[in-house]
DNA sequence: ATTAGTTTGTGAACTAATTCACAAGCGCCA
DNA sequence: TGGCGCTTGTGAATTAGTTCACAAACTAAT
Protein backbone atom coordinates (compact mmCIF):
# COMPACT_ATOMS: atom_id res chain seq x y z
CA UNK A 1 0.00 0.00 0.00
CA UNK A 2 1.28 3.51 -0.64
CA UNK A 3 2.54 5.94 1.79
CA UNK A 4 -0.27 7.51 3.80
CA UNK A 5 -0.08 11.36 5.20
CA UNK A 6 -0.75 12.26 7.97
CA UNK A 7 -2.81 14.82 7.46
CA UNK A 8 -4.86 12.43 5.67
CA UNK A 9 -5.31 10.04 8.29
CA UNK A 10 -6.48 13.36 10.50
CA UNK A 11 -9.03 14.08 8.32
CA UNK A 12 -10.20 10.64 7.91
CA UNK A 13 -10.54 10.56 12.01
CA UNK A 14 -12.32 13.79 11.66
CA UNK A 15 -15.00 12.42 8.59
CA UNK A 16 -15.66 9.16 11.43
CA UNK A 17 -16.39 11.72 14.05
CA UNK A 18 -18.77 13.23 11.77
CA UNK A 19 -20.18 10.23 10.78
CA UNK A 20 -21.05 9.39 14.00
CA UNK A 21 -22.68 12.62 14.36
CA UNK A 22 -24.67 11.89 11.36
CA UNK A 23 -25.51 8.40 12.16
CA UNK A 24 -26.91 9.42 15.67
CA UNK A 25 -29.57 11.71 13.43
CA UNK A 26 -30.14 8.95 11.53
CA UNK A 27 -29.36 10.16 8.24
CA UNK A 28 -28.71 7.25 5.93
CA UNK A 29 -26.21 8.66 3.16
CA UNK A 30 -23.79 11.83 2.84
CA UNK A 31 -22.43 13.33 -0.01
CA UNK A 32 -18.95 14.25 -0.34
CA UNK A 33 -19.92 17.64 -0.27
CA UNK A 34 -21.71 17.69 2.81
CA UNK A 35 -18.39 15.83 4.58
CA UNK A 36 -16.00 18.20 3.19
CA UNK A 37 -18.13 21.31 4.24
CA UNK A 38 -18.44 20.11 8.25
CA UNK A 39 -14.57 19.38 8.27
CA UNK A 40 -13.64 22.84 6.56
CA UNK A 41 -12.32 20.91 3.36
CA UNK A 42 -13.55 20.72 -0.14
CA UNK A 43 -15.33 17.58 -1.87
CA UNK A 44 -12.31 16.45 -4.06
CA UNK A 45 -10.07 15.89 -0.86
CA UNK A 46 -12.65 13.93 0.80
CA UNK A 47 -13.28 11.73 -2.57
CA UNK A 48 -9.23 11.73 -2.84
CA UNK A 49 -8.72 10.65 0.67
CA UNK A 50 -11.03 7.79 0.54
CA UNK A 51 -10.22 6.51 -2.62
CA UNK A 52 -6.81 5.95 -1.21
CA UNK A 53 -8.43 2.86 0.62
CA UNK A 54 -11.16 2.13 -1.50
CA UNK A 55 -14.03 3.22 -3.52
CA UNK A 56 -17.00 2.98 -1.47
CA UNK A 57 -19.88 5.68 -2.19
CA UNK A 58 -22.30 5.08 -5.07
CA UNK A 59 -22.46 7.56 -7.75
CA UNK A 60 -25.08 10.49 -7.70
CA UNK A 61 -26.30 8.94 -4.37
CA UNK A 62 -23.64 9.21 -1.80
CA UNK A 63 -21.90 7.38 0.83
CA UNK A 64 -24.03 5.26 3.04
CA UNK A 65 -23.14 6.75 6.51
CA UNK A 66 -22.99 3.18 8.45
CA UNK A 67 -20.99 1.58 5.53
CA UNK A 68 -18.13 4.45 5.35
CA UNK A 69 -18.31 4.64 9.29
CA UNK A 70 -17.41 0.63 9.29
CA UNK A 71 -14.69 1.48 6.59
CA UNK A 72 -12.89 4.45 8.75
CA UNK A 73 -13.35 2.00 11.31
CA UNK A 74 -11.49 -0.21 9.93
CA UNK A 75 -8.93 1.75 7.83
CA UNK A 76 -8.02 3.37 11.19
CA UNK A 77 -8.15 0.08 13.25
CA UNK A 78 -11.32 1.09 15.45
CA UNK A 79 -11.80 -2.82 15.15
CA UNK A 80 -10.01 -4.13 17.83
CA UNK A 81 -10.00 -3.09 21.90
CA UNK A 82 -6.40 -1.77 22.26
CA UNK A 83 -4.56 -2.01 25.41
CA UNK A 84 -3.59 1.64 27.24
CA UNK A 85 -1.39 2.19 29.94
CA UNK A 86 -0.71 5.83 31.52
CA UNK A 87 2.36 6.79 32.72
CA UNK A 88 2.63 9.82 35.17
CA UNK A 89 -0.42 9.92 38.10
CA UNK A 90 -0.25 13.62 38.12
CA UNK A 91 -2.74 16.21 36.61
CA UNK A 92 -3.04 15.40 33.42
CA UNK A 93 -2.68 11.81 33.79
CA UNK A 94 -5.89 11.98 35.94
CA UNK A 95 -7.74 14.13 33.82
CA UNK A 96 -7.12 11.07 31.09
CA UNK A 97 -7.56 7.95 33.43
CA UNK A 98 -10.98 9.94 34.10
CA UNK A 99 -11.53 10.46 30.75
CA UNK A 100 -14.82 8.04 29.48
CA UNK A 101 -14.59 8.92 25.69
CA UNK A 102 -11.16 6.91 25.32
CA UNK A 103 -13.10 3.33 26.33
CA UNK A 104 -16.02 4.56 23.69
CA UNK A 105 -13.55 4.36 20.91
CA UNK A 106 -11.91 1.27 21.90
CA UNK A 107 -9.05 2.39 23.97
CA UNK A 108 -9.00 0.81 27.26
CA UNK A 109 -6.49 2.58 29.92
CA UNK A 110 -5.71 -0.99 31.64
CA UNK A 111 -2.92 0.72 34.24
CA UNK A 112 -1.70 3.61 35.74
CA UNK A 113 2.31 3.78 36.21
CA UNK A 114 4.01 6.45 38.44
CA UNK A 115 7.61 6.95 40.64
CA UNK A 116 6.11 8.52 43.64
CA UNK A 117 5.92 6.48 46.62
CA UNK A 118 3.31 8.68 47.91
CA UNK A 119 1.10 7.82 44.82
CA UNK A 120 1.76 4.45 44.29
CA UNK A 121 -0.95 1.89 45.94
CA UNK A 122 -3.42 4.56 45.22
CA UNK A 123 -6.87 3.49 43.38
CA UNK A 124 -7.53 5.41 40.57
CA UNK A 125 -11.05 4.79 39.29
CA UNK A 126 -11.11 1.00 38.99
CA UNK A 127 -7.36 1.04 38.78
CA UNK A 128 -4.33 0.94 41.60
CA UNK A 129 -1.42 3.12 40.33
CA UNK A 130 1.63 0.94 40.23
CA UNK A 131 5.19 1.55 40.96
CA UNK A 132 7.14 2.28 36.85
CA UNK A 133 9.96 -0.15 37.93
CA UNK A 134 7.11 -2.32 37.48
CA UNK A 135 6.44 -1.64 33.42
CA UNK A 136 8.46 -3.54 31.86
CA UNK A 137 7.59 -6.86 34.02
CA UNK A 138 4.05 -6.03 33.43
CA UNK A 139 4.26 -5.37 29.84
CA UNK A 140 5.12 -9.14 29.49
CA UNK A 141 1.44 -10.10 30.99
CA UNK A 142 -0.23 -7.53 29.71
CA UNK A 143 0.83 -6.95 26.63
CA UNK A 144 0.13 -3.20 26.09
CA UNK A 145 -0.50 -1.44 22.65
CA UNK A 146 0.27 2.13 23.83
CA UNK A 147 1.85 4.21 26.27
CA UNK A 148 0.47 7.69 27.43
CA UNK A 149 3.12 9.73 28.78
CA UNK A 150 2.54 12.42 31.11
CA UNK A 151 5.15 12.99 33.43
CA UNK A 152 7.41 15.89 33.93
CA UNK A 153 9.25 16.59 30.91
CA UNK A 154 13.36 16.39 32.16
CA UNK A 155 12.23 12.76 33.55
CA UNK A 156 10.44 11.88 29.85
CA UNK A 157 13.01 10.63 27.68
CA UNK A 158 14.08 7.94 30.33
CA UNK A 159 10.38 7.05 30.25
CA UNK A 160 10.24 6.69 26.96
CA UNK A 161 13.27 4.27 27.37
CA UNK A 162 12.23 1.94 29.59
CA UNK A 163 8.36 1.63 27.92
CA UNK A 164 10.43 1.20 24.45
CA UNK A 165 12.68 -1.11 26.54
CA UNK A 166 8.69 -2.76 27.53
CA UNK A 167 8.02 -3.55 24.02
CA UNK A 168 4.91 -0.96 23.32
CA UNK A 169 5.75 0.60 19.88
CA UNK A 170 2.80 3.20 20.22
CA UNK A 171 3.24 6.49 22.68
CA UNK A 172 1.27 9.50 23.05
CA UNK A 173 3.71 12.24 24.26
CA UNK A 174 2.01 15.18 26.55
CA UNK A 175 5.56 16.46 28.01
CA UNK A 176 6.68 19.29 25.87
CA UNK A 177 10.14 16.86 24.36
CA UNK A 178 11.34 15.72 21.69
CA UNK A 179 11.08 11.49 22.47
CA UNK A 180 14.25 9.32 20.06
CA UNK A 181 12.74 6.10 19.74
CA UNK A 182 13.76 3.40 17.30
CA UNK A 183 11.96 3.63 13.73
CA UNK A 184 9.32 0.67 14.70
CA UNK A 185 7.85 3.04 17.80
CA UNK A 186 5.41 5.82 16.51
CA UNK A 187 5.40 9.01 18.62
CA UNK A 188 2.09 11.49 18.96
CA UNK A 189 3.17 14.66 20.51
CA UNK A 190 0.42 16.40 22.31
CA UNK A 191 2.02 19.77 23.41
CA UNK A 192 0.03 22.83 24.79
CA UNK A 193 2.65 25.47 24.77
CA UNK A 194 3.08 24.97 21.00
CA UNK A 195 -0.82 25.29 20.21
CA UNK A 196 -0.98 28.31 22.51
CA UNK A 197 2.09 29.93 20.49
CA UNK A 198 0.76 28.93 17.14
CA UNK A 199 -2.19 31.15 18.46
CA UNK A 200 0.17 34.11 19.81
CA UNK A 201 1.43 33.77 16.11
CA UNK A 202 -1.81 34.36 15.16
CA UNK A 203 -2.96 37.50 17.04
CA UNK A 204 0.56 39.07 16.42
CA UNK A 205 0.49 38.39 12.75
CA UNK A 206 -3.09 39.49 11.77
CA UNK A 207 -3.51 41.75 8.29
CA UNK A 208 0.51 41.40 6.91
CA UNK B 1 4.33 39.43 4.66
CA UNK B 2 4.14 36.18 2.61
CA UNK B 3 1.67 33.66 4.37
CA UNK B 4 3.29 31.39 6.79
CA UNK B 5 2.67 27.74 7.09
CA UNK B 6 1.14 26.59 10.07
CA UNK B 7 4.25 23.41 9.88
CA UNK B 8 6.55 26.20 10.11
CA UNK B 9 5.03 27.92 13.25
CA UNK B 10 5.41 24.43 14.70
CA UNK B 11 9.14 23.89 13.82
CA UNK B 12 9.69 27.73 15.28
CA UNK B 13 7.95 27.14 18.75
CA UNK B 14 10.13 23.40 18.47
CA UNK B 15 13.45 25.40 18.16
CA UNK B 16 13.01 27.88 20.39
CA UNK B 17 12.03 24.93 22.73
CA UNK B 18 15.73 23.15 21.97
CA UNK B 19 17.51 26.86 22.48
CA UNK B 20 15.91 27.46 25.99
CA UNK B 21 17.56 24.34 26.57
CA UNK B 22 20.71 24.90 24.83
CA UNK B 23 20.68 27.89 26.75
CA UNK B 24 20.74 26.27 30.43
CA UNK B 25 23.27 24.45 29.57
CA UNK B 26 25.24 27.19 28.80
CA UNK B 27 25.93 26.82 24.59
CA UNK B 28 26.41 30.13 23.24
CA UNK B 29 25.99 29.54 19.62
CA UNK B 30 24.09 26.33 17.73
CA UNK B 31 24.30 25.55 14.12
CA UNK B 32 21.39 25.08 11.64
CA UNK B 33 22.15 21.38 11.33
CA UNK B 34 21.98 21.04 15.29
CA UNK B 35 19.03 22.27 15.54
CA UNK B 36 18.14 19.92 13.44
CA UNK B 37 19.28 17.41 14.78
CA UNK B 38 17.26 17.93 17.57
CA UNK B 39 14.38 18.34 15.92
CA UNK B 40 14.33 15.26 13.59
CA UNK B 41 14.70 17.64 10.21
CA UNK B 42 16.97 18.99 7.70
CA UNK B 43 19.49 21.48 8.34
CA UNK B 44 18.33 23.57 5.33
CA UNK B 45 14.90 23.30 6.69
CA UNK B 46 15.68 25.23 9.43
CA UNK B 47 17.80 27.53 7.41
CA UNK B 48 14.93 28.30 5.35
CA UNK B 49 12.34 28.74 8.17
CA UNK B 50 14.61 31.20 10.08
CA UNK B 51 15.06 32.92 6.64
CA UNK B 52 11.39 33.75 6.08
CA UNK B 53 12.06 36.36 8.77
CA UNK B 54 15.22 37.46 8.57
CA UNK B 55 19.11 36.33 8.81
CA UNK B 56 20.07 35.81 12.31
CA UNK B 57 23.15 33.64 11.85
CA UNK B 58 26.82 34.14 11.04
CA UNK B 59 28.34 32.41 8.41
CA UNK B 60 30.82 29.81 9.63
CA UNK B 61 29.34 30.53 12.81
CA UNK B 62 26.27 29.14 13.47
CA UNK B 63 23.94 31.36 15.57
CA UNK B 64 23.67 32.97 18.75
CA UNK B 65 21.82 30.97 20.95
CA UNK B 66 20.10 34.27 23.18
CA UNK B 67 19.85 36.08 20.10
CA UNK B 68 18.01 33.76 17.73
CA UNK B 69 15.78 32.71 21.38
CA UNK B 70 14.78 36.82 21.46
CA UNK B 71 13.91 36.63 17.57
CA UNK B 72 12.02 33.86 17.61
CA UNK B 73 10.08 35.06 21.33
CA UNK B 74 9.37 38.44 18.51
CA UNK B 75 8.41 36.48 16.13
CA UNK B 76 5.95 34.43 18.04
CA UNK B 77 4.85 37.10 19.69
CA UNK B 78 6.03 35.80 22.97
CA UNK B 79 7.13 39.26 23.79
CA UNK B 80 4.16 40.40 25.09
CA UNK B 81 2.02 38.66 28.40
CA UNK B 82 -1.18 37.19 27.16
CA UNK B 83 -4.56 36.92 29.28
CA UNK B 84 -5.95 33.44 28.85
CA UNK B 85 -9.55 32.36 29.85
CA UNK B 86 -10.25 28.53 30.91
CA UNK B 87 -14.06 27.44 29.72
CA UNK B 88 -15.68 24.84 31.60
CA UNK B 89 -13.70 23.50 35.16
CA UNK B 90 -13.80 20.20 34.57
CA UNK B 91 -11.55 17.68 34.70
CA UNK B 92 -9.18 19.00 31.80
CA UNK B 93 -9.96 22.90 32.90
CA UNK B 94 -8.55 21.66 35.71
CA UNK B 95 -5.42 20.11 34.61
CA UNK B 96 -4.59 23.05 32.70
CA UNK B 97 -5.61 25.89 35.37
CA UNK B 98 -3.02 24.21 37.66
CA UNK B 99 0.00 23.91 34.99
CA UNK B 100 2.68 26.38 35.50
CA UNK B 101 4.28 25.66 32.14
CA UNK B 102 1.85 28.55 30.62
CA UNK B 103 2.30 31.14 32.61
CA UNK B 104 6.32 30.33 32.55
CA UNK B 105 5.99 31.42 28.92
CA UNK B 106 3.72 34.93 29.12
CA UNK B 107 0.54 33.04 28.63
CA UNK B 108 -1.66 33.52 32.18
CA UNK B 109 -4.84 32.17 33.43
CA UNK B 110 -6.98 35.34 34.87
CA UNK B 111 -10.44 33.65 35.09
CA UNK B 112 -12.32 30.14 34.57
CA UNK B 113 -15.86 30.04 34.11
CA UNK B 114 -18.30 27.16 33.97
CA UNK B 115 -22.21 26.66 33.56
CA UNK B 116 -22.85 24.58 36.54
CA UNK B 117 -24.04 26.33 40.08
CA UNK B 118 -22.23 23.72 41.91
CA UNK B 119 -18.66 24.67 40.71
CA UNK B 120 -19.77 28.61 40.46
CA UNK B 121 -18.07 30.34 43.01
CA UNK B 122 -15.35 27.94 44.03
CA UNK B 123 -12.16 28.55 44.46
CA UNK B 124 -9.53 27.24 41.55
CA UNK B 125 -6.04 27.94 42.74
CA UNK B 126 -6.07 32.03 42.89
CA UNK B 127 -9.39 32.08 40.72
CA UNK B 128 -12.72 31.60 41.48
CA UNK B 129 -15.25 29.83 39.09
CA UNK B 130 -17.28 32.28 36.88
CA UNK B 131 -20.56 32.16 35.36
CA UNK B 132 -20.01 31.37 31.82
CA UNK B 133 -23.41 33.75 31.66
CA UNK B 134 -21.22 36.85 32.86
CA UNK B 135 -17.79 36.04 30.01
CA UNK B 136 -19.42 38.72 27.45
CA UNK B 137 -19.67 41.37 30.02
CA UNK B 138 -16.25 40.46 31.60
CA UNK B 139 -14.35 40.45 28.61
CA UNK B 140 -15.01 43.97 28.35
CA UNK B 141 -12.79 44.95 31.16
CA UNK B 142 -10.54 42.05 31.58
CA UNK B 143 -10.01 42.22 27.31
CA UNK B 144 -9.01 38.12 27.20
CA UNK B 145 -6.66 37.36 24.16
CA UNK B 146 -7.20 33.80 24.22
CA UNK B 147 -9.87 31.24 25.19
CA UNK B 148 -9.19 27.72 26.31
CA UNK B 149 -12.36 25.62 25.49
CA UNK B 150 -12.82 22.41 27.95
CA UNK B 151 -16.10 21.98 27.64
CA UNK B 152 -18.72 18.14 26.77
CA UNK B 153 -18.65 18.68 22.99
CA UNK B 154 -22.48 19.17 22.89
CA UNK B 155 -21.97 22.22 24.33
CA UNK B 156 -18.91 23.66 22.86
CA UNK B 157 -20.35 25.09 19.73
CA UNK B 158 -22.66 27.43 22.00
CA UNK B 159 -19.64 28.17 23.95
CA UNK B 160 -17.66 29.22 20.94
CA UNK B 161 -20.42 31.75 19.72
CA UNK B 162 -20.37 33.44 23.22
CA UNK B 163 -16.57 33.34 23.19
CA UNK B 164 -16.45 34.85 20.08
CA UNK B 165 -19.08 37.76 21.09
CA UNK B 166 -17.13 38.07 23.80
CA UNK B 167 -14.56 39.54 21.03
CA UNK B 168 -12.15 36.98 21.93
CA UNK B 169 -9.62 36.39 18.46
CA UNK B 170 -8.46 32.83 19.39
CA UNK B 171 -9.31 29.65 20.73
CA UNK B 172 -7.61 26.61 21.92
CA UNK B 173 -10.64 24.09 21.91
CA UNK B 174 -10.03 20.77 23.63
CA UNK B 175 -13.34 19.37 22.36
CA UNK B 176 -13.79 16.61 19.48
CA UNK B 177 -16.36 18.87 17.93
CA UNK B 178 -15.10 21.29 14.98
CA UNK B 179 -16.08 24.85 15.35
CA UNK B 180 -17.15 27.23 12.75
CA UNK B 181 -15.99 30.71 14.04
CA UNK B 182 -15.59 34.52 11.96
CA UNK B 183 -12.24 34.17 10.07
CA UNK B 184 -10.76 36.69 11.95
CA UNK B 185 -11.12 34.00 15.32
CA UNK B 186 -8.25 31.69 14.88
CA UNK B 187 -8.83 28.25 16.88
CA UNK B 188 -6.43 25.37 17.35
CA UNK B 189 -7.62 21.92 18.13
CA UNK B 190 -5.89 19.81 20.40
CA UNK B 191 -7.86 16.18 19.78
CA UNK B 192 -6.63 13.76 21.66
CA UNK B 193 -8.84 10.66 20.66
CA UNK B 194 -7.69 12.39 17.09
CA UNK B 195 -4.08 11.37 18.40
CA UNK B 196 -5.15 8.01 19.38
CA UNK B 197 -6.93 7.06 16.21
CA UNK B 198 -3.63 8.05 14.51
CA UNK B 199 -1.33 5.59 16.70
CA UNK B 200 -4.15 3.25 16.24
CA UNK B 201 -3.92 3.80 12.29
CA UNK B 202 -0.13 3.31 12.53
CA UNK B 203 -0.33 -0.32 14.91
CA UNK B 204 -2.27 -1.58 12.39
CA UNK B 205 -0.56 -0.69 9.10
CA UNK B 206 3.22 -1.41 10.21
CA UNK B 207 5.25 -2.93 7.60
CA UNK B 208 3.00 -2.40 4.69
C1' DA C 1 47.75 37.95 4.19
C1' DT C 2 46.58 33.75 2.62
C1' DT C 3 44.47 29.53 3.15
C1' DA C 4 41.65 25.90 5.05
C1' DG C 5 37.58 24.80 7.21
C1' DT C 6 32.87 26.04 8.52
C1' DT C 7 28.18 27.34 8.04
C1' DT C 8 24.74 30.60 6.38
C1' DG C 9 21.17 32.24 3.02
C1' DT C 10 18.75 31.32 -1.00
C1' DG C 11 17.42 30.45 -5.95
C1' DA C 12 16.46 26.23 -8.40
C1' DA C 13 14.93 21.53 -8.46
C1' DC C 14 12.21 18.37 -6.68
C1' DT C 15 8.44 16.05 -4.07
C1' DA C 16 4.13 16.08 -1.83
C1' DA C 17 -0.45 17.62 -1.27
C1' DT C 18 -4.48 19.80 -2.93
C1' DT C 19 -7.73 21.23 -6.31
C1' DC C 20 -9.71 20.99 -10.93
C1' DA C 21 -12.56 19.12 -14.13
C1' DC C 22 -14.99 15.64 -16.32
C1' DA C 23 -16.33 10.89 -17.84
C1' DA C 24 -18.95 7.37 -15.90
C1' DG C 25 -22.41 5.41 -12.84
C1' DC C 26 -26.69 5.49 -10.40
C1' DG C 27 -31.69 6.52 -9.23
C1' DC C 28 -35.89 8.33 -10.62
C1' DC C 29 -39.51 9.35 -13.54
C1' DA C 30 -42.16 9.51 -17.69
C1' DT D 1 -36.19 2.62 -22.41
C1' DG D 2 -34.29 6.96 -22.48
C1' DG D 3 -33.28 11.19 -20.49
C1' DC D 4 -32.25 14.14 -16.45
C1' DG D 5 -30.09 15.42 -12.26
C1' DC D 6 -26.76 14.23 -9.10
C1' DT D 7 -22.43 12.53 -7.24
C1' DT D 8 -18.48 9.60 -7.37
C1' DG D 9 -13.64 8.36 -8.67
C1' DT D 10 -9.57 9.79 -10.68
C1' DG D 11 -5.98 11.47 -14.06
C1' DA D 12 -4.13 16.09 -14.94
C1' DA D 13 -2.99 20.60 -13.41
C1' DT D 14 -1.80 23.42 -9.87
C1' DT D 15 -0.08 24.95 -5.58
C1' DA D 16 2.55 24.26 -1.40
C1' DG D 17 6.36 22.53 1.01
C1' DT D 18 10.98 20.46 1.24
C1' DT D 19 15.57 19.50 -0.17
C1' DC D 20 19.61 20.42 -3.00
C1' DA D 21 23.60 22.72 -3.96
C1' DC D 22 26.63 26.42 -3.98
C1' DA D 23 28.38 31.27 -3.71
C1' DA D 24 29.31 34.26 -0.03
C1' DA D 25 30.85 35.29 4.55
C1' DC D 26 33.00 34.40 8.63
C1' DT D 27 36.96 32.36 12.03
C1' DA D 28 41.22 30.58 13.08
C1' DA D 29 45.62 29.10 12.10
C1' DT D 30 49.94 29.83 10.01
N1 LIG E 1 -1.14 19.93 33.51
C1 LIG E 1 -1.30 20.42 32.29
O1 LIG E 1 -2.32 21.03 31.99
C2 LIG E 1 -0.26 20.24 31.26
C3 LIG E 1 -0.40 20.94 30.08
C4 LIG E 1 0.54 20.78 29.06
C5 LIG E 1 1.58 19.92 29.25
N2 LIG E 1 1.72 19.26 30.38
C6 LIG E 1 2.85 18.34 30.53
O2 LIG E 1 2.40 17.07 30.94
C7 LIG E 1 3.35 16.48 31.81
C8 LIG E 1 2.67 16.16 33.12
O3 LIG E 1 2.10 17.34 33.64
P1 LIG E 1 1.24 17.35 34.97
O4 LIG E 1 0.72 18.72 35.09
O5 LIG E 1 0.29 16.20 34.96
O6 LIG E 1 2.39 17.14 36.05
P2 LIG E 1 2.27 16.54 37.51
O7 LIG E 1 3.48 16.98 38.24
O8 LIG E 1 0.93 16.81 38.07
O9 LIG E 1 2.36 14.97 37.26
C9 LIG E 1 3.51 14.31 36.84
C10 LIG E 1 3.51 12.92 37.48
O10 LIG E 1 4.57 12.16 36.91
C11 LIG E 1 5.17 11.41 37.98
N3 LIG E 1 6.53 11.05 37.59
C12 LIG E 1 7.65 11.80 37.64
N4 LIG E 1 8.71 11.12 37.17
C13 LIG E 1 8.25 9.90 36.82
C14 LIG E 1 8.87 8.76 36.27
N5 LIG E 1 10.17 8.72 35.99
N6 LIG E 1 8.11 7.69 36.03
C15 LIG E 1 6.79 7.71 36.32
N7 LIG E 1 6.14 8.76 36.83
C16 LIG E 1 6.88 9.85 37.07
C17 LIG E 1 5.11 12.33 39.17
O11 LIG E 1 5.22 11.59 40.37
C18 LIG E 1 3.74 12.96 38.98
O12 LIG E 1 2.74 12.18 39.61
C19 LIG E 1 4.46 17.49 31.95
O13 LIG E 1 5.48 17.15 31.05
C20 LIG E 1 3.81 18.78 31.54
O14 LIG E 1 4.75 19.67 30.99
C21 LIG E 1 0.80 19.38 31.41
N1 LIG F 1 -10.67 14.57 30.40
C1 LIG F 1 -9.88 14.26 29.38
O1 LIG F 1 -8.82 13.65 29.55
C2 LIG F 1 -10.23 14.64 27.99
C3 LIG F 1 -9.48 14.12 26.96
C4 LIG F 1 -9.78 14.47 25.65
C5 LIG F 1 -10.81 15.35 25.41
N2 LIG F 1 -11.53 15.84 26.40
C6 LIG F 1 -12.60 16.77 26.08
O2 LIG F 1 -12.49 17.94 26.85
C7 LIG F 1 -13.76 18.44 27.20
C8 LIG F 1 -13.88 18.52 28.69
O3 LIG F 1 -13.62 17.24 29.23
P1 LIG F 1 -13.57 16.98 30.78
O4 LIG F 1 -13.14 15.60 30.96
O5 LIG F 1 -12.84 18.07 31.46
O6 LIG F 1 -15.13 17.08 31.15
P2 LIG F 1 -15.80 17.44 32.53
O7 LIG F 1 -17.21 16.94 32.46
O8 LIG F 1 -14.93 17.02 33.64
O9 LIG F 1 -15.83 19.03 32.52
C9 LIG F 1 -16.61 19.78 31.68
C10 LIG F 1 -16.99 21.07 32.42
O10 LIG F 1 -17.64 21.95 31.52
C11 LIG F 1 -18.74 22.55 32.21
N3 LIG F 1 -19.71 23.03 31.24
C12 LIG F 1 -20.66 22.33 30.60
N4 LIG F 1 -21.36 23.13 29.78
C13 LIG F 1 -20.83 24.36 29.89
C14 LIG F 1 -21.14 25.59 29.30
N5 LIG F 1 -22.09 25.72 28.38
N6 LIG F 1 -20.39 26.66 29.65
C15 LIG F 1 -19.41 26.54 30.56
N7 LIG F 1 -19.09 25.39 31.16
C16 LIG F 1 -19.79 24.30 30.83
C17 LIG F 1 -19.25 21.47 33.11
O11 LIG F 1 -20.01 22.03 34.18
C18 LIG F 1 -17.95 20.83 33.57
O12 LIG F 1 -17.46 21.45 34.73
C19 LIG F 1 -14.77 17.48 26.59
O13 LIG F 1 -15.20 17.97 25.35
C20 LIG F 1 -13.96 16.22 26.38
O14 LIG F 1 -14.43 15.46 25.29
C21 LIG F 1 -11.27 15.51 27.71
Amino acid sequence: MKRIAESTVRRLSLYLSFLEGIDRQGLKTISSDELARLGGTTSAQVRKDLSLFGSFGKRGLGYSVPELSGKLREILGLGKQWRVCIIGAGKIGAALARYRGFAERGFNVTAVYDSDEAKIGKRWENLTVRPISELEKDATKQDFDIAVVATPAENTPAVAKQVVRAGIKAILNFAPVQLSVPSDVTVRNVNMAMELEGLSFALSNRGE
